[in-house]
Parts: C-alpha cells; sequence; structure tokens
DNA sequence: TACAATTTTCAGAAATTTCTGAAAGTTAAG
DNA sequence: CTTAACTTTCAGAAATTTCTGAAAATTGTA
C-alpha cells in the first residue's frame, strides 16, 4: 500500500477539509483514499496506509458505512471485508449533498415546526414566533429545492448548472407562457 | 435581557447546530440571538443572556463579523459597540451559502488545480490524476452553479426554488426552442 | 494630557472530540 | 464443536477546540 505522491496530496487534503464537510480528519481520509484508489482496500490496508488504528478504521468505515459513501464487498477465498466508494464522483457528491441535507436543515426544520405550534404568551413570544416563521419558510423551501434536485435526472442536473445566467432568459420564458403563475406541484 | 421561552429553544438549538453550520456553539447561540432579537445587543448584554464570558463574546462577534453574519452599530450618548444581524432572514442565507462556498470549496478546488498542474511521473499516477481531474470539473461545475444562484434577484431565485419538477418541463422547453435534441421522455 | 469606559487578547483551564489497543464478539471452515 | 481469522467495542489517553478572566490595548471625552 504505497500511495502515489498525487493520491497522498488529494488524501491528506480531504482529511484537513473533512470537518468543513461534516466528518472528522480521518474520516475524510479514509473517504477520500477509497474513492481515487483503483481497486477496493480492506481494513489493514487503510489503518497501514493513513497511519491510523485498527480500531479508528473500523470506526471511520462505520461512520461513511452510515453516510452511505462506502461499499462492503468481498473477494472470493479471503475472509477480509474490502471496501469502495460508493459509485461513481457525481453518486458520490449527490448522497453527500443528500446527507448533508438530512443533518444540517431536518433537525432544524422539526425543531421550528415544534416552535411554531405554541401560542404566543406574550407580546415578545408573539415576535419572536414571526421570525421563527420566517426563518422556517425560507428554510422548507430550500429544503424542497434541494430535493428537487437530487431527483433530477444526471442530464438534467447538468444542464441546470450549465445554464449559467442563462437561467434568467428561462425564467423569463417560463413567464409568458404560464402568464406568471407557479407550476403546480 | 429575559428571553421568550420561544427565543431561548430557538437559540440553544442554533447552538447545537452550529457545528454541523460552520461555527461553535457560542457562535451559533449569538448568531441566533442577534437574529431572533428585536433590537440591537451589546456585548455585556449577550455575555448575560447566554452566560458566557465577556471575552468568548468579544472572539465570538469577531468571528461573525467574519462572516459577514452581524452589524455593529451605536446608540446615540452609548460608547457600547451594539449589534445586530446583517439584513433580512434572506439575506442572512445568502450569505451564509456563500461563506461556506468559499470557505468549503474553494481551498479544495485551489489544491486540485495544483495537483493537476503535476505531470504523472507513473501508471499510478496518472490513474489518480484521472480521479482528480473528475473530482475537479465536478466541483468547479457546483461552484459555478452556487455562483449563479447567488447572484440571481431575489424574485428569480424564489421563482426557481418554487418550480418543483416544473423545472425539467422548463429545460425541455429550452431543448427545443435551442434545437438541441433529446429524447422526449 | 489624563482618565474612565469599553473592547481585545491570550495563557492556561475546561470541555469535547478523536484515537489507540487490548479484550470481547462474530463468523467461516475444518 | 473448535479454532483461527477477522471485526467491533469501548475505557482511558491524547489531541484539539472552546472558554474564562485578568491584563493590555483602544477610544471618546473632558
Amino acid at each position: 500500500m504505497k500511495l502515489s505522491s498525487q493520491a497522498q496530496a488529494f488524501v491528506l487534503h480531504f482529511g484537513e477539509m473533512g470537518s468543513r464537510w461534516g466528518f472528522n480528519r480521518t474520516v475524510g481520509q479514509m473517504f477520500a483514499l477509497l474513492t481515487i484508489h483503483p481497486v477496493p482496500l480492506n481494513a489493514e490496508q487503510l489503518a497501514q496506509a493513513l497511519k491510523i488504528s485498527r480500531g479508528n478504521v473500523s470506526m471511520g468505515l462505520k461512520e461513511l458505512q452510515a453516510w452511505r459513501l462506502v461499499e462492503l464487498q468481498h473477494q472470493p477465498g479471503d475472509r477480509k471485508d474490502y471496501f469502495t466508494a460508493a459509485g461513481s464522483i457525481w453518486e458520490l457528491a449527490r448522497t453527500v449533498f443528500e446527507e448533508r441535507r438530512k443533518r444540517e436543515l431536518d433537525p432544524t426544520l422539526s425543531l421550528l415546526r415544534q416552535l411554531l405550534l405554541n401560542e404566543p404568551q406574550d407580546e415578545q413570544d408573539a415576535q419572536a414566533q414571526e421570525k421563527i416563521q420566517e426563518v422556517y419558510s425560507l428554510l422548507e423551501l430550500l429544503e424542497e429545492f434541494a430535493n428537487t434536485l437530487s431527483k433530477l435526472e444526471h442530464d438534467d442536473l447538468l444542464k441546470l448548472m450549465k445554464l449559467g445566467s442563462g437561467i434568467i432568459k428561462l425564467l423569463e420564458l417560463k413567464n409568458k407562457m404560464s402568464g406568471g403563475k407557479t407550476a403546480p406541484d
């Protein structure tokens, strides 16, 4: 398990970025390594390549599985578990996007929904309630939009992302066609 | 500085979510409080309301200013600095979105660009290079898309986000207009 | 200029997160 | 059933992050 210098730099960087993306350094490194490495790796190999303990690898793999980012495989005649990144780069990106939406948006939506059920007790509460409603509406819209993007076919998503400022023209176009009313769901 | 029970819950929750959104607990709480509170607050009030030290408030405010999420104000005849959330909920959301793009995407794009300059030294390097190129292309596209969204007028953004699955029809429409050809569904 | 009000800094303390490695658990094969 | 190969767990150690509070710096006012 000798890493090419390119792979090495890639792996270390994803370790450092890890915390910004929702996991810790070693989990980030493991994910990067499994993504860039052409063939599946077992826990021993991961531990050796990243110079971390066997136990740490086990915990990291558990987390990556919870994120649905890695896939377990078996090699005939070998009892060890082998792992690879779960799918293409695009599929991985989608998965990260979806998991982050779940972790970053859902708990907040759920709490705010809860708070909005309470009857405001006084003027102060009522003011807070208003703000909470605003935040809730925005996050809900964001969640739905993220959902829509998640469900798009690869081709459509690509097209959309490549539109650039052309997106404005398209929105105008739509306005003309439908006379200004928003699409049904 | 007594918080309504609603505000209390809101603030505590944003503290807990803080780390997922890129800041720590107290910074998250401070942001939530400044967002939900109807009038500007000074450092002393923040410290008291959140039961944290004055020094911690100072550091937190510095960070929130780096994120461009709070605004400094002065009250006539009072030497203290007063702070509020920088703009409406929508403006704040945009700012968080942009800052996170900067922190989560830019450093990686920059590293990958760097790596792609290196001539692969061997077969292994070449394989890694290919993966790196794939990741780079995707993140670059994502960055551009995020940029496009950032620059949209509020109205257009709202329209886009509300499109739901209508977005597919719009993409088809665009296809027809520009003579592109893809099989209809 | 001197002073008092306020903010910032930062060394060390406290809290939290991550990591290790030995022990316990699991599983396939004989 | 037994054993050996492997994986998981988890208590405590190590590393990292966050927080405090006293001292230093800054700033407006007289």
